[in-house]
DNA sequence: CGAAACTGATAGACTGCGTCTATCGGAGCG
DNA sequence: CGCTCCGATAGACGCAGTCTATCAGTTTCG
């Protein structure tokens, strides 16, 4: 059973025609004629009653042709999908950032991207790096947006700028003195972090444990934004990667901001995704103007 | 674009697995694959994302398999419906009788046909001989229950009995001293016919108009029921088809019924149908259990 | 009433597609 | 580092779909 069999049989309801419908179908008449009775064979039903002036469907041909009509609905329908998806840079994709890059990336990205790819539906997630690299090979996301190094079975990535980790003080906090700190500088003092599963959290921690920093004991901060509020309010101090420095979020009252000395501990941020995935060109693409929307601004 | 191509992608998307997929369609595993790819170049469109443990569809291949399985339900409900219809002796068939037949033979008919074709869904309709044959030249009926002989063109035609005329009168009409009439009998009565188009008009006029009867010129019964009731009522005399005497529908007071003397006068009674039907056999199957009906009772 | 026209069926040949088996290449795993 | 699993590739084969040419049965019209 072929679908074009029943594109025969419909145009052959169409028209009444064996010749006609032939015409329609772009075949020979015999080659209708033969298919059309391959059809009915293969059914075991007579479709047509053949008249000698013109041609009637049978009461079990005329349900099937209705049937047949919808299936040849449907594939028309799955042609068009396809031609509205061949472009490599339309359609769905999923994109997922970790918490402390998301709100600080997108806004001085997204413009751009929708500029350059404006048929790109983008969707954005946010999560951690572990459920981020989980959903990622299941092929629930096609991208993921987070610190590099990724993990690089299955996955390939590419990075797309380095930040900078600068400290964030209480305004009247003694380190506010210096116009560049060491890592050294931080000894001693009350250090804020993130909670369990930011990435940032083990990332701040590697650069001060060297240094002997203490952190604060009872607080884990759910937000870079609630840790920037707490240092305002004078309860310690924290690091903050360059992106959510600047970020306007609320008032900046309170909260004074250092860069380290050269070479200054930073972060790798990079794009992921499957070897596998189907999606390269347009991922690349992404890449691309990510890259050069931070490097351009910065 | 061939159906099996969309069995293959389901039954992929169901096990997520080229080999498994294979199995379950009854091909090699090579065949799947190559099949497979040949939709993708077809559509133009990237339909599964190969990884390495298993298979995931894309996007575009989501949406693609909803309208495949779709698809495929309507071919399975195609065969199904024939399956069906496979039975010649089931399915729908149109008969038409003309008014004169139609109510006298369907008593006596109806249930042996139930009987013995009881997947037969026999749909009943009256009409007189001109229309009725008009619908079925047309396809609209399937049988047609008339007088013969029919005419021939692109038609063939069964004899299922023939029936005698009878003579019906008034109880007490002169006529009624006969046991037997002659059709000069008849000369000088009033005759009593139906209305223009009933073939029944016709035949009696054939009969009666060698021997000088004249017909009564204000009168045209609309049904031979009606008739019945005029003679009764003392305002003439008809000619009954057999079949007509005993139906016993109202009562039979007031009227006389007498058989002609042999040979007497009658009309064959057939069954016509269309030379390209599709029904031939049920319609044979028919014909035959009607033929044998009437036989039997008379 | 007979010839022409029209319609669908049949015959026979050819081509290409779908299918198979055998094998490869690559990735993950112990 | 070798084993295993999975999908892709190669090459051969056979049938199914298609074509052209022609037939057979009806209808139509001069």
């Amino acid at each position: 059973m072929n679908l074009k069999d029943f594109k025969y049989l419909v145009a052959l309801a169409d028209t009444g025609h064996f010749g006609k419908a032939a015409a329609k179908t772009f075949v020979s008449q015999p080659t209708l004629s033969a298919q059309l009775r391959k059809l009915e064979d293969y059914l075991g039903v007579k479709l047509v009653e053949r008249r000698p002036k013109n041609v009637r469907l049978t009461e079990v041909g005329r349900q099937i042709v209705v049937r047949a009509r919808r299936m040849l609905d449907e594939s028309n329908e799955i042609i068009a999908l396809a031609r509205n998806n061949t472009d490599p840079y339309s359609g769905k994709l999923k994109i997922a950032l970790i918490p402390t890059i998301g709100p600080y990336l997108l806004p001085r990205v997204m413009k751009r991207i929708r500029k350059a790819l404006p048929d790109l539906g983008l969707m954005l997630y946010e999560y951690q790096t572990e459920p981020l690299l989980k959903l990622l090979r299941e092929g629930d996301i096609d991208v993921g947006i987070m610190a590099l190094p990724a993990p690089p079975d299955g996955l390939l990535s590419c990075e797309l700028y380095q930040e900078d980790f600068t400290v964030a003080l209480p305004t009247h906090h003694p380190l506010t003195d210096k116009t560049t700190i060491k890592a050294q500088d931080l000894r001693g003092h009350t250090l804020l972090l993130l909670e369990d599963g930011h990435c940032l959290r083990d990332q701040a921690l590697e650069v001060c444990s060297r240094v002997g920093v203490r952190e604060s004991e009872d607080f884990r901060a759910t937000s870079l934004e609630t840790l920037r509020q707490m240092v305002a309010a004078g309860l310690g101090i924290t690091l903050l990667p360059e992106l959510a420095v600047d970020a306007g979020f609320g008032s900046q009252r309170g909260l004074a901001v250092r860069r380290f000395a050269k070479p200054a501990p930073a972060r790798r941020v990079g794009a992921v995704w499957r070897k596998s995935t189907t999606r390269a060109a347009a991922i690349h693409e992404l890449c691309g103007i990510i890259g050069q929307a931070i490097t351009a601004k910065t």
